[in-house]
DNA sequence: GAATAATATTTCGACATCAAACTATTTGAC
DNA sequence: GTCAAATAGTTTGATGTCGAAATATTATTC
């Protein structure tokens, strides 16, 4: 029992759910973390790295919608990327409010050293998960994380 | 198509689940956070406050074990629930080096204050699932998050 | 064409988070 | 009994994270 808080069934089958859930990707995480399989970048510079490596050079707000994070907190991973000598930033001859991101032939080869085993490291921890199984609980989190349509269709 | 990444079939489909693993759980808390559902509080003070409201007093090395956070991470929290009144520390008498968490009238306040309301946008969050889907979206996450027993028992 | 609104990014302040180094205390080894 | 190792918590330094306010630029409105 993850959770001591008494109330419906329904109200204690959700808890449980959100906690395991929410337990699950916390320790999948912390697993990878201690396996160090993204060297000595962060999680969130691996992510902008590997949103740029896959999809081409974007713009700030682009890599911020792409990754889930605030624009501001990107203009920080940015700045230590750009510190490190990973991406270049390149301001929009066209409309100069705007920053194009990209990835230099050292963040490139960042990307390739770091990102075979990081799918490997994946592979291993999912393993546990049957191929059924994997795609069951892909689908379960892409129902979750869609969330209610009434919650974003005003009226 | 979450990903851009061309591997074998058994990449494609792990790396696929575990973003939207990710995204989901990412998903789900932003949307809680919009909701505000724990008034003035972060999630991590509320997670301590919920923990000591269920379990009692704990001291701080229980409380990181119990919301899976650092020890210096948790003197932090512990610091700005204790600066806002919610809670107590109480140095141990006989062991002189461990930290008794209590709860303050406020903090327990706050919890009953705050729970039926998190507890109520839990449920409407999770209404996109049926009893048995969340059963089985449980049952997945705790078997993944449990990880492989391999990697913990040495030898 | 000047005032206004919208957009892209940065700055600021607060909190979270970790690892490593540190302090204080207790336990264990001899 | 004393010194070493282990344990609980704190401090420090780096990063991430957000929201709100600020800045710069472009688009719109009249």
């Amino acid at each position: 029992m993850p959770t001591h808080f008494s109330g419906t069934r329904a109200e204690m089958r959700t808890l449980d759910t959100f906690i395991k859930l929410t337990r699950c990707t916390n320790s999948l995480l912390a697993r990878l973390a201690e396996r160090n399989t993204v060297g000595d970048l962060t999680y969130s510079q691996f992510a902008v790295l590997e949103a740029l490596y896959h999809l081409g050079h974007m713009t700030q707000g682009e890599i911020s919608t792409k990754v889930l994070k605030s624009g501001s907190n990107m203009t920080t991973v940015i700045d230590n990327l750009e510190r490190d000598g990973f991406v270049l930033r390149e301001r929009d001859v066209e409309d100069r409010r705007v920053i194009h991101i990209h990835l230099t032939a050292a963040g490139t080869g960042k990307v390739e050293a770091v990102l075979p085993g990081h799918v490997a490291a994946l592979l291993d921890e999912f393993s546990v998960l049957s191929a059924g199984e994997q795609q069951a609980l892909g689908e379960l989190c892409k129902k979750l994380g869609k969330g209610k349509q009434s919650n974003k269709i005003k009226g």
